[in-house]
DNA sequence: AATGAATGAGGGTTCATTCAT
DNA sequence: AATGAATGAACCCTCATTCAT
């Protein structure tokens, strides 16, 4: 049976996960997630340490899973043959092999720690996903053509790519749909990169 | 020549501009505007009458050039034989014909009209431009493939679209930087979407 | 036997004690003091009617030997010849004995009552006891110089007299020791005050 | 003319230092700051950046003056002939030469500065100067009597002159008095602290 | 044109105490 | 006996805006 005490603390929970995906850390108002949550301010702190506390425990998870797949980013594609493949179908579904065991971690808790750590002790995880990415679509450039006049382009895709993917998230609560919306999403990058390297 | 009170209301704007642009509408600081601006709280009050005037002042203009573009948005690709193009290096060249009137529209008050207007009376821009793009992709989906399982991929373009224009003007400072990087974006996104397209 | 009620009555008037002497009651924390006591919030009101009533069970017994030995000021030095010595061992000796009695009423809780009662009951302990000590200072002004042109030293005097006890106190745990510089301490006061009255 | 201006000021500043006084850093109000001054809250951070910095505008020169003596501590007492006077009244007199310079340093403001600073970048201030008498008393036992069994009376009677002297500047507001008071209560050490030592 | 004083609402946080369980 | 949820007031501080000078 769920206790009341457990009952409150999902309801501020749930109203600070509305309120931080709304607005972010710092323009959230605990005045509005406890008014929402059905509590007072100063019951609030009877379930968390701070505001920070609270961003902490919906973010935090995430944060863990985004250091892991960091970590381990030079595994991201591991049969290069990939990039030979003409047919579209045949990549989306070797795509999907790959993307499949990601996909768990793009979540709304996620989208909170890329939009809205400002102000935090994660406000760098943005950054951090950011470089490694800008550094994967830059390794894919020297691969495919040194010569490419923009490079540039690496830090735009990486911002893209990532501000897509919170956008599945944000738009579509349906686990099926967002599976299957970041698989074209990724399948959208690598034929867009590839067809810009392609020419030069 | 520049008056004395145009200095000061030459330097309020610059300010604010970049203020705005850092933070946004609701977290900009008016007080931070004035002291980098060299003057006071009181005498902003003297040529702006508030703070949303002095944010209006900025984005205006950027947003009546997006209300043309909006209006004229049929217009976007009038000859259809771009599509038929197989070679890279050619559409790339018919693509900057046609984005480049639209390239001096795409500037730091267009980046701040979309990003900072939360709280405003342009809080809308930003959503009608998505919408518009979002149905201009319907129509291609419509075109080349009705039959695409992923329609609300057209929404995540748009908004992606939107979103790395504003990442280029953003992280380049050089007009002919930019106008090349927004060329590639938009090639980019045409090779994509006809490459998803394709397969179904 | 100690019950286990008893034990944690005790841990927190231990804790209580601890935190009182170094904040005072004003801004000694309860939710400090249950957790250095390792209970709760709630659990404490089964022990203690609420904050003051802690203090009061520390500082009470304090305070009572305190009234009785203002009760009995008038006889705090009977035997007139003492101020008559010159050998300053002799006083010494002579001090002990007059002094022994009261030094077990100098203790922690005194020490508490003393500097931590403001907001209290007992706030005017203070006050009571250096009126009474300031007036006792008079008298010896009085019969010793009546001339002594500082008379607002008496109150100094009680003022420093009562600190220097209570620093004594704190920064001594051993109870020989604090006997042995209680008696020092009055013996400084007694030469110091006979020493600026004898020359006007 | 005196503004509107800087009376407002003044009357924060003085309610500050009322309050300060009363209080201390911790305990201190700013609502009952202001209103005794007869302002708000919100306009008090016209005046002054936050609770710190009037309370720093009130003791900063009190604690620079407190370092400069600390600084020239040695030369507190140069003539060791002093020390050799038997009579009380020609001590008095040489003393007084020796201590007015220094009278002016212990004002209010040298008051809120040792008991009011816990909470600020002052808490220091005290204990440094009471390690610096506590130190200069040791001297005076070494060089009279090295064989005194209550060294630790240096530090309570460190800690007892200071609040002598604070006790004085509290219950005194004319400037003579407490010259005068200050004389006697250096006066009073040196009796009384040479009357322990002697004996032993 | 310029200053900055004044206001009132809102921000996050801590507190002693009460109460249902 | 024990828990900790709940309350409401107070804490310091920031804000955009208004206004008298």
């Amino acid at each position: 049976m769920q206790t009341k005490k457990e009952a409150i603390q999902q309801a501020i929970y749930q109203s600070a996960v509305n309120e931080f995906l709304e607005k972010g850390f710092e323009k959230a108002s605990l005045r509005q997630i406890v008014k929402k949550a059905g509590t007072t301010l100063g019951n609030f702190y009877n379930y968390y340490e701070n505001k920070e506390a609270v961003f902490a425990s919906i973010v935090e998870s995430a944060y863990i899973g985004m250091v892991q797949l960091i970590k381990n980013h030079h595994q991201w594609e591991r049969n290069d043959e990939l990039w030979d493949l003409t047919d579209v179908e045949v990549w989306r579904r070797e795509l999907r092999k790959l993307i499949l065991p990601m996909v768990p971690a793009i979540t709304i808790p996620f989208v909170i720690l890329i939009e809205g750590s400002e102000g935090t002790r994660f406000a760098h995880a943005k950054e951090d996903l950011l470089a490694v990415m800008e550094e994967h679509f830059m390794e894919h450039i020297e691969e495919f053509n040194p010569k490419y006049p923009n490079p540039q382009m690496a830090k735009v895709m990486a911002e893209q790519l990532v501000f897509g993917l919170v956008m599945i998230v944000k738009s579509n609560e349906d686990d099926e749909v967002r599976q299957q919306l970041i698989i074209e999403e990724i399948l959208f990058f690598a034929i867009g990169v590839m067809g810009i390297l392609k020419a030069f």
